[in-house]
DNA sequence: TCTGGGGTCCTAGGACCC
DNA sequence: TCTGGGGTCCTAGGACCC
């Protein structure tokens, strides 16, 4: 018997849980985002099959998707709540199976820690257990660690299963760009370009002190170890405790006066501060977040004097540091983020660079 | 061509202390 | 008068993920 990774994605899950509760739509381009006018600013959340044909896909403006899309084509708001319930529903399923510990990464994926010699037989029966649950498919990786597990989901999508370890990792990964790896976006794939590395085997083959002086002690070892698919292998159920809260939102006109960002600040900062009081956890420090016009994004942080738990004290924190903003630029989104403390039991939480758990 | 909203973690550099 | 290493904490910002 040995220890596997799987890795559960499911496939266009919002579309997918839209389609459900309205069954008309089977077949035809559905596309989720914002408030589901594409003529607003805001972005597709996700993607049907079908509308993913003509080629378009998560994160992109809902204007471009509407210009690409079919007339046939559906657009649809984001609806939070459906597909927390759906998640749940989801997760309820997997962790029914024996034997197996889940640890949740998003509202869509989870990792199973399974002990098993038919890795395979557990991700179909993982598989018809969600499908009995809930009418919605998903795609599994097999690996022998949380990396390879999770990139290996893409290889079986749709409805698939696919297994990526120590033996095919190079025969499948090797000549694929570094942009393919978990943890590697656009800007580190240039940072690695500027040094010679394009692909994965290239990745694995460097000088390591040489990623150390690019990247810092502990990114430059990260992706030197990620060209090689290692990566953790502990899956842990251990609820997951938010370190903070933030809210944002895009404005559709641009604001142009100072009153104006005022007021929206205040607004952000009610909202983010009521999400942290609803967990019981003081307020350490505050963030700001803007987006000038046309698109250049900046963060100012600031620490409390101390920890917080009085409303009106964190609002006038966040509007000092909306007093930093520059006054001649129109801003287009703002964001207010609270982070907490943490309570005692939840130090020494164990991080690795793989981030983006929700 | 126009770019959301929710998060996590890492790094550089300065302040300060011994 | 000009000057060491080592450590910690904090601020500001960057990168990535779903």
């Amino acid at each position: 018997m040995a220890d596997w990774v799987l890795h559960v994605d499911m496939d266009q899950f919002i579309a997918a849980v839209e389609v459900l509760r309205r069954p008309e739509l089977a077949g035809l381009p559905v596309i989720v985002g914002g408030r589901g006018d594409p003529t607003e600013r805001a972005v597709v959340s996700t993607a049907s099959y079908e509308a993913r044909a003509f080629g378009i896909g998560s994160g992109m403006p809902l204007k471009i998707a509407a210009r690409k899309a079919p007339d046939d084509a559906v657009f649809l708001p984001v609806d939070h709540e459906a597909y927390a319930v759906a998640s749940g529903e989801v997760m309820a399923a997997l962790r029914a199976l024996p034997e197996v510990v889940l640890e949740v990464i998003g509202w869509d994926e989870c990792f199973l820690g399974v002990t098993t010699d038919d890795p395979e037989g557990v991700a179909r029966a993982a598989q018809e257990a969600v499908l009995a649950a809930t009418d919605l498919h998903c795609s599994v990786g097999i690996g022998d660690n949380k990396v390879r597990a999770k990139i290996a989901t893409e290889f079986g999508k749709p409805r698939g299963v696919f297994r990526l370890t120590e033996e095919n990792w190079f025969a499948v990964m090797g000549d694929r760009p570094t942009r393919d790896l978990w943890g590697v976006g656009s800007k580190v794939q240039k940072r690695l370009g500027k040094h010679g590395i394009a692909t994965v085997r290239e990745l694995a083959a460097a000088d390591e002190q040489m990623l150390i002086a690019e990247f810092g002690p502990r990114m430059g070892v990260w992706y030197h170890e990620l060209g090689s698919g290692h990566g953790p292998r502990v899956v842990d159920d251990t609820p997951w405790v938010a370190r903070s809260h933030s809210r944002e939102t895009t404005f559709q006109q641009n604001l142009t006066t100072s009153a104006q960002v005022q007021s929206a600040v205040r607004e952000l900062a009610v909202q983010a501060f009521d999400d942290c009081a609803a967990e019981g956890r003081p307020i350490m420090r505050v963030h700001l977040k803007v987006r000038y016009a046309p698109f250049e994004t900046r963060t100012l942080g600031r620490k409390l004097a101390g920890p917080t738990e009085d409303r009106e004290e964190f609002i006038e924190e966040a509007l000092t540091l909306a007093g930093a903003l520059d006054p001649d630029r129109e801003v287009r989104l703002l964001g207010v983020r609270a982070e907490m403390s943490m309570p005692d039991d939840a130090d020494g939480l164990e991080r690795t660079p793989v981030r983006g758990r929700i």
